[in-house]
DNA sequence: CAGTGAGCGAGCTTCCGCTTGACTT
């Protein structure tokens, strides 16, 4: 029998401290939340002042018994959950469920998982804070009442299966609107002029100063009028300044400055970094993941400053304390850090290792000296125009942190130059002109979030928690409200000037704008849908709302406010808007009339169907009437963007091109893009070659003789014994097909070697298997 | 990798935050 046994959180977390704890302690862990509102009739009794019914739920029920039968021989029960809202209610959820006795169970906590500070706490035991735990069921419960209020609506109103929730429908309400303000942004040009001077140095060899025009051009008329000038003119440099400057490093990570770091220098999604990060934490290398805090303890600090000295020496130390400035953080944790500062490179996959090493890198680079650089600014003088042209040098006199770690932007500044060493200038110093070059530019429009960026953006607002981040990103995925794609850019033509030994030689010239890499855009149900909650639960969409019930949680955690009646001042209002809702408000089918086909005569109008998006021409109620048809949008297409001329070319396809071996030859674009279907095959179209609109038969015959040939190439084997059954050639290596299905063979298996008997094995073996979850 | 887009109605869907595996690909 264990004399003490503590309670944490974390599995993880219980190992590492039974370590520092004496042999009379048992650790073991709550997994997190131990029971939670029942679903079923809402979980809180409207009736009665919002009476929560919590219930234990299955996969929970086992820890619970374990924790029950150990507590009641344990002389002490340490509850030692985490120290901010969610910790105080598992706590107080403990002591219910496990009917712990207050006169020998201890509420201790702890910021950091070192040996002293666990014997501190130990030695600083303190009561249940039970103002902390309402502000904590008002949470809960406030979140339950919107959640499960809102989402039958849209299920009436809209759609079934949908939800909507404090977190999630502003996620969702960020990236409808900063889509629409993309679509409603005009990109202003304007010329840019850059020049190229020569300028010589004392070996005889010169060298090539850039400066940019102090002024941008709106019109290419001016862009040309100061070109001429400048055909004309002398250069003299007027002016040389150099300042000293300064670069701090940034602080320690938390959740949401990994998941953005990780996802801008490796690309990861967020739910990958955390994924990673937490095998990184469970084998001990980092410490905890989820946390808003940029603290780091005593400990760490002593650990970074030793290897600061031992490697880059005494000047590069700078002990720095940071502070969150976060809204609505907790700090129950320490910044997300590594265990051991002596430990520079991990054994693992190569994902921990990318990840492990960035944290090292951020951590070290925190703790070390700023970077001074010496900045020099140049002005030259035109002689025949007022304009003047500005270059830019940069020294780096002590790199400091730099020699770690850098922190990447969000906006890649394109104009940004690498800035370097100027040669040396003299002020009054004349220079001759290699060329200059007037290029045309254009505003840009905002940019698309990221998984990471939105992030940010719900961090800035106080919305979310770092364990729920990643998770609200798949789920606003998952309802199909969003979708994180790549899109294809678009020709743009612009127009350049370049002035070189006194001529203006003008060109037009294109590039690529607008190419998108992972990026979230929303889809026509998400707007519909986030049109309906702003239309119709404007407050529960405001972006300052989690801000706002945040304070009055805190009224109540400081036991100025009761939780229900907090409460009630939040519900009655909203459930008027619930009901006024269901009363007065139409079936949101987003419907957008797009004017009339010029063919039949009939309005042409987008809408959400119960399979998606699609067009409609003709009306459907019109008595004697041909009945309307139809045709599903594309990939890409929205019902917001889609003009009439694109919605008639939806009808052109499927379309037949004619026959082949006595069989039809239809070209069509499915889930998977343009393809040909002949004899109930089908064959892609190849990209950027065939165009499904215009691809005749003999392109279409080739392209599916081709399929042909592939597969019976792919054919390893086939048995008389039941000729349904093949082994084909896949691009992981051999497979058997048999009805429609596929199945895996082991590896190192030799395909031709293989009998009927052993597929057959393989087959049933796998059929026998319970059916998969529908997703 | 179709073509669908009516209506009836049983029974289901849904929230946020705290934690890990157990699943399949």
């Amino acid at each position: 029998m264990e004399e003490n046994l503590v309670i944490v959180e974390s599995p993880a977390k219980a190992k590492t401290i039974e370590k520092f704890l004496g042999n009379n302690y048992l650790v073991k862990s709550s997994f997190g939340h131990i029971r939670d509102l029942d679903k079923k009739d809402f979980g809180v009794d409207l009736n009665n002042r919002y009476e929560p019914n919590y219930i234990v739920s299955e996969d929970k029920k086992k820890v619970v018994a374990d924790l029950k039968k150990i507590a009641k021989t344990a002389k002490t029960v340490w509850i030692a959950s985490d120290e901010d809202r969610e910790g105080e209610a598992i706590a107080w959820h403990l002591m219910e469920v496990l009917k712990l006795d207050p006169k020998t169970t201890k509420r201790i906590v702890f910021h950091e998982i070192t040996k002293d500070a666990i014997q501190h706490a130990i030695e600083h035991p303190r009561r249940l804070n039970k103002a902390l735990v309402d502000a904590q069921q008002a949470r809960r419960i406030l979140d339950r009442l919107v959640g499960f209020e809102i989402s039958p609506v849209l299920w009436k109103k809209v759609k079934p299966s949908l939800s909507a929730g404090r977190v999630q429908s502003v996620a969702v309400r960020l990236i409808v609107e900063r889509e629409r303000e993309i679509t409603n942004t005009d990109t202003v040009p304007f010329f840019r002029v850059n020049a190229l001077f020569i300028v010589p140095e004392k070996s005889g060899k010169s060298t090539i100063l850039k400066a940019e025009c102090s002024e941008r051009f709106a019109k290419e008329e001016d862009a040309n009028l100061f070109l001429q000038k400048c055909s004309k003119a002398e250069f003299v440099i007027g002016d040389i300044v150099t300042k000293p400057a300064k670069k701090s490093p940034a602080p320690p990570f938390t959740t949401s400055t990994l998941q953005q770091e990780a996802s801008r220098k490796m690309g990861f999604p967020v739910s990958l970094t955390m994924s990673v990060a937490q095998r990184l934490y469970e084998s001990g290398r980092i410490t905890y993941m989820r946390t808003d805090s940029v603290n780091l303890s005593q400990t760490a600090l002593n650990g970074a400053k030793k290897k600061i000295l031992e490697t880059y020496g005494d000047r590069y130390v700078k002990i720095r304390h940071y502070k969150t400035n976060s809204k609505g953080a907790q700090e129950a944790h320490e910044a997300i850090r590594p265990t051991d500062f002596f430990q520079e490179e991990i054994e693992g996959t190569s994902q921990e290792q990318k990840l492990y090493s960035l944290i090292w890198k951020r951590t070290l680079a925190s703790q070390m000296a700023d970077a001074e650089i010496e900045r020099t600014n140049v002005t030259i003088n035109i002689s025949t125009a007022a304009e003047r042209f500005l270059a830019t040098g940069e020294v780096l006199k002590f790199d400091g942190f730099l020699g770690v770690y850098l922190e990447s932007s969000d906006e890649e500044n394109l104009t940004d130059e690498e800035k370097g060493l100027l040669p040396p200038l003299k002020v009054h110093q004349r220079l001759d002109v290699e060329s200059i070059l007037a290029q045309q530019r254009f505003t840009q429009k905002p940019p698309r979030y990221t998984e990471a960026s939105l992030v940010k953006k719900l961090e800035e607002l106080g919305i979310g928690r770092p364990s729920t981040y990643a998770p609200t990103i798949t789920t606003i995925q998952q309802r199909d409200y969003v979708v994180k794609e790549d899109r294809q850019g678009t020709e743009r033509q612009y127009v350049q000037m370049l002035l070189k030994s006194g001529n203006i030689k003008r060109e037009e010239k294109t590039e690529i704008i607008g190419t998108e890499k992972a990026k979230l855009f929303p889809t026509d149900i998400g707007l519909v849908v986030n049109d309906f909650l702003t239309k119709h639960f404007e407050p529960i969409v405001d972006f300052n709302f989690t801000a706002s019930v945040e304070k009055q949680f805190d009224e109540i955690a400081e036991g100025n406010i009761v939780w229900q009646e907090m409460i009630d001042e939040f519900y009655l209002p909203f459930h008027r808007l619930i009901e006024d809702a269901l009363a007065n408000s139409e079936r949101a089918r987003g419907e957008r009339p797009l004017g009339i086909d010029p063919t039949s005569g009939k309005a042409v109008s987008a809408k959400i169907g119960r399979f998606g998006p699609f067009i409609q021409i003709g009306e459907t109620s019109e008595e004697g009437s041909e009945k309307p048809v139809f045709a599903s949008l594309q990939q890409g297409q929205s019902i917001e963007t889609i003009t009439l001329e694109q919605a008639l070319r939806l009808f052109d396809l499927p379309r037949e091109v004619g026959d082949f071996e006595e069989k039809k030859v239809i070209i069509g674009i499915g889930k998977f893009g343009p393809y040909v279907k002949h004899d109930s095959n089908f064959v892609s179209l190849k990209k950027g070659v065939d165009d499904p609109y215009t691809i005749p038969l003999s392109r279409a015959i080739e392209l599916i003789l081709e399929k042909r040939e592939k597969v019976s190439n792919s054919l390893l084997k086939t048995f008389p014994e039941d000729p349904e059954i093949r082994v084909l050639q896949g691009r992981w290596g051999p497979y058997i097909a048999y009805k429609k299905q596929n199945f895996k063979l082991n590896k190192g298996i030799n395909p031709e070697q293989l009998t009927y008997l052993t597929c057959k094995e393989v087959i049933d073996a796998e059929l026998k298997k319970p059916k998969q979850k529908k997703t």
